[in-house]
Parts: C-alpha cells; sequence; structure tokens
RNA sequence: CGGGACGUAGCUUAGCCUGGUAGAGCGCUUGCUUCGGGAGCAAGAGGUCGAGAGUUCGAAUCUCUCCGUCCCGACCA
C-alpha cells in the first residue's frame, strides 16, 4: 500500500497546451508522464506502475506460448546492422552514435547505433549458438526500450523517439513450424490485450522494412489512430489499408476491344485529371489513364493507374526495391518527354524507355478499356488508348488504394474503413535474416538449412496510452482493473483525525490481502480536491472515510467506471472489500 | 523533408495588428475563516517576453536568421 503523501503524482487541472488528444492529455494531468523534448517522456511513479503492470501481463502470456525472456543491448555496433539484409532502408530511422571522446574528421558511418529493433542482434547470436535441429524451435524475447529517429513523433507516448517495446524472434526448422510459431503468438497477443482491457482486431498487414512473407497487426479502433484499416462484417476480411485489396475487378473481366485508332489531341495548359474532365474535354477520371514516374533505389519506373484513383505506396514494396521515391518534374522529363500533366505510358511515346525499371499496371485500369493519357508531349494527349493494344506493361499489380463502399472480394458487400493505432504486429519473416546472417542449422540427415524466422512486437508503451484513449470520460481516465497503477484508493477526507485514519488503514490492508494494490489518499487537501483527483486518476475502486459517516457508522464504495455509489456500514467491512476486490479481479 | 500554427511566471493565457515602465486566472508561500465534488478574504514570491542580429530616441510588439513545440502528409510498435 502506498500512501498518497509519499508518492509522487501531480496532477493539473489544465491540460499543458501541447497535449491535443484525450488519451495525451490525461497522461500529463493524472501525472502519469512528463515530456523532456519531443517523443521523449519522463514515467512518474503512477505512470510507471502501470508499464510495470503491462510488462507483467505481456511476460505471462509469452512465456505461456512457450517463449523465452532474455535482453539485448540497446547500442548495437553498427555493422551488425552494415552486414544485415536492411541496412539501405533502416538507417535513416536509426539514431548514431559515436563513442565517447570521438573527434572530427571520422568515417562516415558511426561507430554504433541505437537499437530500433533486434533482428541485426539476436540472429547472430542464434547462428553462434544453435547449430542442431535438436535445439529448435526456439523463440526469444525481451521488454526494453527502443530507439527510432520517427519522422514525426506525436501524440505523447503514441509516436515516440523512445518507446517501450516487447519484441520476440522465433526460429524454426521449417515453414511449418514458422507458422505454429506465428500462430501461438498471435495467440499471445490475442489474451494480452484482452487482459490489458483493449478491444482489438488483427488485420492483415503489409510487411514495410521489416520485409517477410506476411503479417497481422493488432489494432485499436479509434479516431485518433496513425492507421486506416478496410473490413467486411460479412466475410470476416479485414486489413491494413496499405495492403487491402477489394472485389472492383472482376477476375474474368474480357479485355476490351479497341475503340478506335490512336489519335492526338491538343490540351494546352491541361495538366491535371480534373482539368481534362472538365469542358471542353469532358473525359471522366475513370476514362483517364494515370502514369506516375517513381526512382526505386535510383533507377525510375512507371505506374499506371486509373485517373480516379490514388497510388497505395506500401504495394510497391513487392516491386523488390529497396528504397523508392516519387521523381521530380527535372528527373521525369529527359525520361519521358514531358512533364508531368502530358505523361502517358503508350508504347513509342517514351522517349528513352532503355532508362526504365519497368512499367507496372494496376489491375484496376482493364476497368477503363479504351481511355485518354498523355501523350508524353507537352500540350498534348492521346484517345483511344486501349489497355492491352496501346500500353506498354511490364507487370500487373495491385497499386491502388482501395476506398470504402467498393465490394468485398469474397462477400461482395461493402467494405468499410475505420481508424485505428497498431499496438501489435506479428510478421513471418521466413530466411531473409538467416541466410544473410548464416543462421543454418543440421537436420537429422545431416542436411544444412537456413532457420525459419518470424518477429513478434509489441508496442507497450502505445498500448498503455491506448487504453486510456479507449477507456475516459469527462473527468479522467477509467483504468480496467489488471492495468491499474493502484486498484483501490481510499480516501481520506479527516487525515488529521485518528478514527477515520485508523479506518482507512483498516480498509488498505482488508483490499490488499484479498489481492488489490492499495493507494490511500492522505493529503491535507479539500474534498472537492480530493474527489476530482480520484476521478482523474481513475483507479476502479474508491473506498471514502469521512466525519459524516463515521458518526453514522458508514463508508462510501464507488466504482470509477460505472459511478456506482454505496454505502457500507463500517461493521461489515471486512466482506464487502473482499468481496468487492475479488469479484472485480476473477472479472478482470 | 514538404505544408500550416505557435513560443510571454510551474500551468493556462491577455497584450502584438496600431512600438512608449509586462497583466490576469490557476498553482505556490503566510495568516484568518471554511471543510462530502477543484472554497473565501488579506498579504506575498515568481518573468533574460525561446535565442541572436537588425530597424528605431525607444521593441514582447516591426524585419531577418536560428532553435524549440504542436497540427496535416510520407515512416513505424
Amino acid at each position: 500500500m502506498k500512501y498518497w503523501s509519499q508518492t509522487f503524482i501531480p496532477t493539473l487541472k489544465e491540460s499543458p497546451a501541447d497535449a491535443e488528444i484525450a488519451s495525451h492529455k490525461l497522461l500529463l494531468r493524472a501525472g502519469l508522464v512528463r515530456k523532456l523534448g519531443g517523443g521523449l517522456y519522463t514515467f512518474l511513479p503512477a505512470g510507471l506502475r502501470v508499464v510495470q503492470k503491462i510488462s507483467q501481463l505481456c511476460r505471462e502470456e509469452m512465456d505461456r506460448e512457450g517463449a523465452i525472456e532474455l535482453s539485448m543491448p540497446f547500442i548495437h555496433p553498427v555493422d551488425n546492422w552494415v552486414d544485415g539484409p536492411r541496412w539501405t532502408a533502416a538507417r535513416e530511422i536509426m539514431y548514431r552514435v559515436d563513442h565517447a571522446g570521438a573527434g572530427k574528421g571520422r568515417a562516415k558511418e558511426p561507430e554504433f547505433v541505437l537499437g530500433p529493433t533486434h533482428e541485426e542482434v539476436i540472429t547472430p547470436l542464434v547462428r553462434q549458438e544453435i547449430t542442431s535441429y535438436r535445439d529448435l524451435p526456439k523463440n526469444f524475447y525481451q521488454i526494453g526500450t527502443k530507439f527510432r529517429n520517427e519522422i514525426r513523433p506525436r501524440y505523447g507516448l503514441m509516436r515516440a523517439r523512445e518507446f517501450i517495446m516487447k519484441d520476440a524472434y522465433s526460429f524454426d526448422v521449417d515453414d511449418a513450424g514458422a507458422i505454429e510459431s506465428y500462430n501461438r503468438m498471435k495467440r499471445a497477443y490475442t489474451a494480452f490485450f484482452l487482459r490489458c482491457g483493449l478491444k482489438t482486431i488483427a488485420v492483415e498487414a503489409d510487411t514495410g522494412v521489416m520485409g517477410g512473407s506476411y503479417s497481422h497487426e493488432f489494432m485499436v479502433p479509434a479516431p485518433v489512430g496513425d492507421d486506416d484499416i478496410v473490413y467486411c462484417e460479412e466475410s470476416g476480411y479485414s486489413a491494413n489499408r496499405e495492403k487491402a485489396t477489394s472485389g472492383l475487378v472482376p477476375k474474368d473481366l474480357p479485355a476490351a476491344a479497341p475503340a478506335g485508332a490512336l489519335e492526338e489531341f491538343p490540351t494546352p495548359g491541361i495538366v491535371t485529371i480534373a482539368a481534362l474532365a472538365a469542358a471542353p474535354y469532358n473525359v471522366a477520371p475513370d476514362k483517364q489513364f494515370k502514369t506516375l514516374v517513381y526512382l526505386g533505389d535510383g533507377k525510375p519506373f512507371l505506374v499506371i493507374l486509373r485517373g480516379c484513383d490514388d497510388l497505395e505506396e506500401a504495394k510497391l514494396g513487392p516491386l523488390g526495391f529497396q528504397l523508392w521515391r516519387a521523381a521530380t518534374p527535372e528527373e521525369i522529363e529527359p525520361i519521358l518527354g514531358a512533364k508531368p500533366g502530358s505523361l502517358g505510358s503508350v508504347k513509342g511515346t517514351i522517349r528513352n524507355p532503355a532508362a526504365l525499371a519497368g512499367i507496372f499496371a494496376d489491375h484496376a485500369i482493364r476497368l477503363v478499356g479504351n481511355g485518354t493519357t498523355g501523350a508524353n508531349k507537352d500540350g498534348f494527349h492521346l484517345r483511344n488508348v486501349n489497355v492491352t493494344r496501346d500500353l506498354a506493361v511490364t507487370q500487373w499489380g495491385d497499386f491502388r488504394r482501395v476506398r470504402a463502399g467498393e465490394p468485398d472480394q469474397q462477400s461482395g458487400s461493402p467494405l468499410k474503413m475505420a481508424r485505428a493505432i497498431e499496438v501489435g504486429h506479428v510478421f513471418k519473416l521466413g530466411t531473409k535474416y538467416s541466410e544473410k546472417f548464416g543462421a543454418v542449422y543440421t537436420d537429422d540427415q545431416k542436411q544444412s538449412h537456413p532457420m525459419v524466422m518470424g518477429c513478434y512486437g509489441i508496442g507497450l508503451s502505445r498500448t498503455l496510452q491506448a487504453v486510456i484513449e479507449q477507456s475516459n470520460d469527462a473527468d479522467g481516465i477509467i483504468w480496467p482493473w489488471q492495468v491499474a497503477p493502484w486498484q483501490v484508493l481510499v480516501v481520506n477526507l479527516d487525515p488529521a483525525d485518528a478514527a477515520a485514519t485508523a479506518l482507512c488503514l483498516k480498509l488498505a490492508q482488508l483490499a490488499e490481502t484479498a489481492g488489490a494494490d492499495v493507494l490511500i489518499d492522505d493529503r491535507a487537501e479539500r474534498p472537492g480536491v480530493k474527489f476530482k483527483d480520484a476521478d482523474l486518476i481513475g483507479l476502479p475502486l474508491r473506498l471514502t472515510v469521512g466525519g459524516r459517516g463515521l458518526k453514522e457508522g458508514i463508508f462510501e464504495f464507488k466504482w470509477r467506471a460505472s459511478k456506482e455509489v454505496r454505502k457500507v456500514a463500517i461493521a461489515e467491512a471486512g466482506s464487502a472489500v473482499t468481496e468487492a476486490v475479488r469479484t472485480a479481479a476473477a472479472k478482470a
């Protein structure tokens, strides 16, 4: 049990101006964290307790599925990363560390980096220590601080430069084993988030910089989330928007017959889809082809979409480039022969086709059939462009961004879209890292194989904030039982009164014996202040003792979530408190 | 990195447009009165107005540069 006067819970009446969303304001107002700098936060005692509780729940669920805890350094020799498979893509997000005393004029690469994740550390370790199929499978995890130079930290702990993460890495002898490990982690995650009192849904996700074959994200639906999820209630399909596809293009769609001969026509000053859709041209956006120019690892390539569609950049990942970005107008003109606004990909109109790494067409342009596109000549477009006859496509794929309302692939029902916070991510990595680092094992036929890996992350500090975001009201936080910094708050309205103080101690002992963590508000504050603070910090059960009640021989029960208040006779304190705590703990 | 907003006491902020001795509320300190939902009165402490340069007789206020913070986009747990 803890006395409020002997810990440190600096509550605030007003939210600091740099907090925008409810959970961020409450983190600060309830005295859980304080900001050091952008994306850098100190956990104050109450906040730290929540971190520890969440960590412990996570640990229990990981252990239950057979994962093994260890702890790896935060500081990594840069060579681990340079030798790994994703240095080019990952270096931008890493903080660099020069060893103390490093002078000017050192080499370009730093001596060390701060770990954003640990594949580059665990894989060499396993390579060194595990060589036999007899020692597999293994799944190692740790709970610790991660460092990422986030392009834009925001919303408090939601996206921070330094954050607490549980990361796990599984090593299996074959794909079937890896799938089993993956499923165990999905199960652990589901159980963990449930115990945190969070509603999550698992969605299919893009693998991003991690690479690997497939992945699921655990999402907390919330308007302040950074991600869009796409889902169909009928079929059960759910995916991150970056990965989502729809049934917009029928599989059996016949190829459109040419509508006529290619025809160039002048379009002076017309450089947008919208302008071409307006009078006098009146070419609807879904009858236009949009040509985008990107650079993949320095080489230009084209993406063709319908005029009405947007590119989903994450979908360029499978093309195999490490880094890609939109090309600038200066880079585009020498290749295509025109400035943006008049671009196209019709055979024979591209000035320097040999420079291109590929022309990638979105399936949906088949819906256009015959349409209009730029002539690669400033101020001119081409009409009667036929998809199969005229476009020089090297590869078809799904590149467009799905929109809400499009039909689900399986059920045909309209897809829905919602914002969500990503709190966990499971990846099936395959052999990308094990091959690169030589993490191989010998099987019972004396054959050598790369281990099949998976990796699994949970943003624990983000989870903490997601719980607050999902569970609060106008008065403050409403902590779920399992993750509350303390579960019972005993409010002493008359700390100067010996009888009140004695009763508070007795109630606290009863609650503690029944299994709850207890905070006693013994401050010499006015009742109004104590009640406001109690609601703000949001402990699940409040027991109030005051002179008025003492005279009547009662104290008060109040549940934070339901606001339900009950007067209890002091004589029945023992059974009432014990039962309340046990019931609440059992439900959680 | 692109676009936008902002930076005045521990916190929330007024003042800036139209240059002329820096104000309030909360919080803090002391005293008295209060005492079951952020009390009242009285007295008090607390500010290089983010930093630097410039314009000016004079800059929180106008100009420029830099730094920091927040919001929107790309990135991520």
